[in-house]
DNA sequence: ACTAAATATATCTATTTATGATATAGTGTT
DNA sequence: AACACTATATCATAAATAGATATATTTAGT
């Protein structure tokens, strides 16, 4: 039973779900993608991408472009990140069609 | 600018945006409504509630009905809480559409 | 070539949240 | 009376987040 992802971790999972991706860049995704409501600091992220190789959701990978800068390290999603980042994201599917229910959004449920 | 909720806080004010409750139904309505993916227990509950008084977002109602359990405690939104719940479920909203971008979720963004 | 700004990762401490156990007591059922 | 359930509250611990600091590379401007 997978205990479900903290914010953190679901919008580092979401980048990643995208295309690979290095941390810097998920900083600088997750800020012009939710137009600077989240903001991922190095603390968090670093922290965090420790958190999710040690179990298993993401891993390294030696793929880059070529001439890429040699000090960034990428990420992708394992299988059963995938998994785990698609479980979380109906959770939050549901949540949003209970707001709905309760008329904290428009439109139908 | 009000800094964005955690989960915990978010499903209070979510059953809250339904109708004043105490903190034991909280629990309870959580845990159904979820169909027990999330369960709130009594530490992170009453610590969150004693959090969203402080912060204005909740307040205590004597409006109870007529032979209820005394020990009950009702919490009801202001409306200042209603916008930050608002809002966030409104963020809730675009992390699924997201989501729906990477193919993590069916159906039309 | 020199400089400054931006890029990139990493670690550390402090603060904030979350968790689970424990406590206490009222209520309802058999 | 005994028992399970309801209800709130606090405590200690653990986990997560935030922000500062450190270090080094790369890029852009002059």
């Amino acid at each position: 039973m997978p205990k479900d992802l903290t914010p953190a971790a679901f919008n580092i999972l979401l980048c990643l779900a995208g295309e690979p991706m290095h941390g810097y860049a998920i900083i600088q995704h997750v800020k012009t993608s939710t137009e600077g409501r989240v903001k991922l600091g190095p603390g968090t992220l670093y922290s965090t991408i420790k958190r999710l190789l040690e179990t298993g959701l993401i891993v390294e990978s030696d793929i880059r472009p070529d001439d890429d800068d040699e000090r960034r390290r990428y990420y992708t999603l394992t299988s059963n990140g995938r998994k785990v980042v698609q479980a979380e994201a109906q959770h939050l599917e549901r949540l949003v069609k209970q707001a709905r229910n309760v008329k904290l959004l428009r439109g139908v449920a």
